[in-house]
DNA sequence: ATTTATTTTCAGTAAGTTTTGAAACTTCAA
DNA sequence: TTGAAGTTTCAAAACTTACTGAAAATAAAT
């Protein structure tokens, strides 16, 4: 297979991954695009090379730079912008879930400690149900979440050394 | 705070929840419901509690039953069909674990394979981050794959007791 | 200060997804 | 069998989300 098909191929198939996970495809693709880049591209080559608009490009790349997987680069000399996409895989992982785990598991928790709370008679077995599944719920995530917390602060070697081994 | 609010809040913010999850808000509002209802429901009962038609329940059950998560139930004596979500979290995400990495996860890592093998020059700085990036990904994706095996295969009791401890 | 290059914003539109509801189908009982 | 109860399907409508392109804003050069 050719270089140029390999790309293209790479980048559809991110594009799709990224709509499975809450993630709109051309973000997953402008991204896509930078980490198969081996210098940093302006926006006008993402326009070109994903043929999308210029807007699009502009309000994607943002979400990507907030999401700490992309980085603007000054470059001297040049008047545009550049863009370019951290390349250690590790990193980019650990960056995502950090920031899921602060967006969406974080808030998820408390609302679930709120919710633990209830009011009512145990005996009644809608409200048993009730908290018996909030309840577990909220320990699982407990647990993932100090998990996550370890992973994160983890280096690579130790995930795929120790806790492969640990893994049989 | 009363049961029926707190149910309310459960079933919206699960379903909130799940469109950042590439699932669909109705379905996880009706897993939702099915997870906190001591008693199997009908699909009836789905439409009213849910204010959704019967075409979206049906479908949206359907899906659910494909993902393993829900069953149907006969109750004897009963002409209509009910349905019932499995109660135990860790068997739960253990089945969307399982489910998802055979639907996402191991696709992807076959096309990675076959991107790997691109011929061209590995002087081509273009190639060379091509297939650097490309068996970057292939490498941690094996890494997770081989890690989310483990976990599937084992108890509860193992993860929250020698994994916690692992993890400090 | 004015022109020129570049980036950002956002209203309108396009594309994609979910939901409805009625018809078709299935199942069971009389 | 026939009919009533229940389930499934799917085309069209409603809704949601993503994208475009041109105008406004910003920054740099002359």
């Amino acid at each position: 297979m050719k270089l140029t098909e390999a790309r293209q191929q790479f980048i559809n198939s991110w594009g799709a991954f990224g709509t499975h996970w809450g993630i709109n495809k051309t973000m997953a693709q402008i991204h896509a695009l930078l980490l198969i880049s081996p210098d940093p591209l302006t926006q006008d080559d993402v326009m070109e090379q994903l043929s999308i608009s210029r807007g699009n490009v502009n309000m994607n790349i943002r979400d990507l730079i907030g999401w700490g997987l992309v980085d603007r680069v000054i470059i001297s000399g040049e008047r545009k912008e550049f863009f370019t996409a951290e390349k250690d895989i590790w990193k980019v992982a650990t960056q995502i879930i950090k920031e899921r785990k602060k967006r969406e598991l974080d808030p998820m928790l408390k609302l679930l400690s709120q919710l633990e709370k209830i009011e009512g008679n145990k005996k009644d077995k809608h409200v048993k149900q009730f908290t018996d599944t909030v309840s577990g719920i909220r320990k699982f995530g407990s647990q993932a979440d100090k998990m996550l917390d370890v992973m994160v602060k983890a280096e690579e070697n130790w995930f795929t050394g120790a806790l492969l081994k640990f893994f049989k």
